[in-house]
DNA sequence: AAGAACTCCTGTTGGC
DNA sequence: TGCCAACAGGAGTTCT
């Protein structure tokens, strides 16, 4: 599911109750996701009250009593609900509605003071979930490396510039390594190249420094990478299975995309007379018009 | 050592 | 209808 924009709107969703809230009790139903759990999981976070529920890339952080963070990542199929004592379940994340898995992938739950319960549901384990100190979790191995923060002060076009010196790799594969800018993902980089009219195929060094200046092409993504992220998390990110819900709680974004998952249909470009075209790159569909997109 | 290929896992979808 | 291949929002590991 989730790139920065998802994630972003789990943590929202989930701080207002997991924020002060401690744990009375943590359920780990089995001993790995993508990986395993941590040592003691359960154990050690049993008692500690979360201070503050934070993100960096596609990580949620619960920053914890006691000098650990609690590091979880939805991988592609992650979310959790939350119920409240009460109150009917809510799901956080992009299948917002009732899987009817009956719990079969329920596999951790927190159960917070104040009576309310948090699940992790992840059908396909490519989630993650460990526990690191607080004092040098820029130097662990999910974190060391990691590229900075699209919508912080570091990313800007001369940072831009900088990474794409040299570099053999495409667009597409360039925007979505995450030593070069953290958070994007499949879906953000097709939609903020359509935007910024570069093809996915070109190369990355199209992007660096020409006698010593940033490119046009460059100034162009800069900006319109930030606006995708904050449209898609002002909208509360995408859900990309078809769903009914009442409280319209979930994220509403897919209905914005101009051309992920949209191939055959014509480009949104007011003037372009082009088609969206699907085709794969490292494994993985990329979409884009071939007509406006050079 | 950068870059590409492969891997983890389950569920859904579309074509025959 | 059933069957099966292709595909799905990620990223760590292993190759070249």
């Amino acid at each position: 599911m989730p790139e920065l924009p998802e994630v972003e709107t789990v943590r929202r969703g989930l701080e207002p109750v997991m924020a002060k809230a401690r744990f009375l009790r943590v359920e780990q139903r089995r001993p790995d996701l993508r990986v395993p759990f941590p040592e003691r999981f359960a154990e050690r976070l049993t008692g500690r009250t979360v201070t503050r529920l934070a993100r960096r890339a596609k990580y949620l952080l619960a920053h914890l009593s006691g000098g650990e963070v609690l590091v979880m990542h939805l991988g592609m199929s992650g979310r959790f609900s939350v119920a409240r004592a009460g109150r009917r379940p809510r799901i956080l994340g992009e299948y917002e509605y009732d899987t009817g898995d009956n719990g079969a992938h329920d596999h951790v739950v927190f159960h917070l003071s104040g009576g309310t319960t948090v699940t992790y549901n992840d059908p396909r384990r490519f989630g993650l979930m460990t526990l690191v100190d607080e004092a040098t979790m820029s130097e662990s191995p999910h974190f060391h490396g990691l590229g900075p923060e699209p919508l912080g002060p570091d990313f800007t076009v001369e940072y831009l510039a900088r990474m794409a010196q040299g570099r053999a790799t495409d667009l597409k594969a360039f925007l979505l390594d995450q030593r070069v800018v953290a958070g994007l993902g499949n879906i953000y980089v097709c939609e903020a190249l359509f935007r910024a009219g570069l093809s996915p195929n070109r190369a990355a060094t199209c992007l660096a420094l020409k006698s010593g200046r940033p490119t046009d092409r460059a100034r162009r993504l800069v900006p319109v990478i930030l606006a995708v992220l904050e449209e898609a998390i002002g909208a509360g990110g995408s859900t990309l299975r078809d769903y009914r819900q009442a409280d319209g709680a979930t994220g509403d974004f897919q209905e914005r995309f101009a051309v992920y998952g949209r191939e055959g249909e014509p480009c949104a470009r007011p003037g372009c007379r082009g088609i969206v075209r699907r085709s794969v790159q490292a494994g993985r569909s990329t979409f884009h018009c071939g007509t406006c997109q050079r």
